[in-house]
DNA sequence: TAAATGGTTTGTCTTACGCAAATGACTTGT
DNA sequence: ACAAGTCATTTGCGTAAGACAAACCATTTA
């Protein structure tokens, strides 16, 4: 792609305004997420598990980009809701598993059907098409680091980019 | 809307993935920006304005989703390094107009330049089209709340919800 | 057995907010 | 003409969400 003309270079770029509608989005998730007890932090990270399912805290830290010592604090938060759960991995006892729980799975679906409302506000000038195709972009572009937290909580490569 | 079956809500709620991808894309960002005095939220600002023409505080302060005294220190930041300029609205001195300099355009401008190669990695799992479709998504989500800051810095409507 | 690793706790610091109060300049209403 | 309202500003306080460092324990590897 180096090698491609100007021409091919997108001419837009996100990184502005995906900030620009984050914020709004978040704003307006943390009134309907409070009353669940959950914050938005809680929330990609219930999402992230469910998506991809069990991982080592390494590498869940890895996925969402944040401080292994942060992570800690984040899932004693859903631990003591019983939203997810910690085992030792039986290949090596100083790993934990982290997983899902059924409640943390209900927990996120009706955080999703309050979310649904906010949706449709902050994302109403989009089609439900546009909105599935945001979705699908979304998808996409958080799944490849997916490389970083191999499914289950196996041996992992080393992580890539740490992110915020 | 309220009336359809629901099989024609979508699917699939954009809230978490999009902090998830917001978050990664940021702090990337802010590694290519610090160089350049910027920080994301000075991008953004840079942005909007550049998108959206000239505003008055209030009004920005509304499109941005922040508190009105938050946005006089994020504003005093640019205008330090003359990337914009604050002049008294000509229709009523207590309010600014806040234009972007052309110091800031090219400002802004570099920061894109320096945001390219962020995006290449952190968006490697899309094609430039589907950026490309991303950015467009993006750019037709945000110009909603467009209403709240009117072209120009004229008189506005009531801004719309408040965003973080 | 020593060194390395995964997770945990604690502490410090920074950043980015929201919110409140007070102020000065300016506009609107009486 | 004066009071009330409005816009921007400064200051202060508090919260949340990080990064980073150090120390520690349990476990694994060299």
């Amino acid at each position: 792609m180096a090698s491609l003309p100007v021409l091919n270079q997108p001419p837009h770029l996100c990184a502005a305004l995906l900030d620009h509608l984050s914020r709004r989005v978040r704003t307006r998730s943390e009134t309907v997420l409070a009353p669940l007890g959950l914050r938005p932090r809680h929330l990609v990270t219930l999402t992230v598990l469910r998506d991809h399912g069990s991982s080592t805290q390494q590498a869940l830290a890895a996925r969402l980009g944040i401080d292994s010592t942060n992570l800690v604090g984040l899932l004693n938060d859903l631990e003591a809701d019983n939203l997810i759960e910690r085992r030792r991995s039986p290949e090596d006892r100083r790993r934990h598993v982290v997983d899902l729980t059924d409640v943390g799975a209900k927990k996120l679906a009706k955080a999703e059907f309050a979310l649904a409302a906010v949706e449709d506000e902050v994302l109403a000038a989009l089609t439900l098409e546009q909105r599935e195709q945001l979705y699908s972009l979304l998808q996409q572009a958080t799944a490849t680091t997916d490389i970083a937290a191999c499914a289950g909580a196996e041996d992992e490569p080393a992580p890539p980019v740490m992110y915020r």
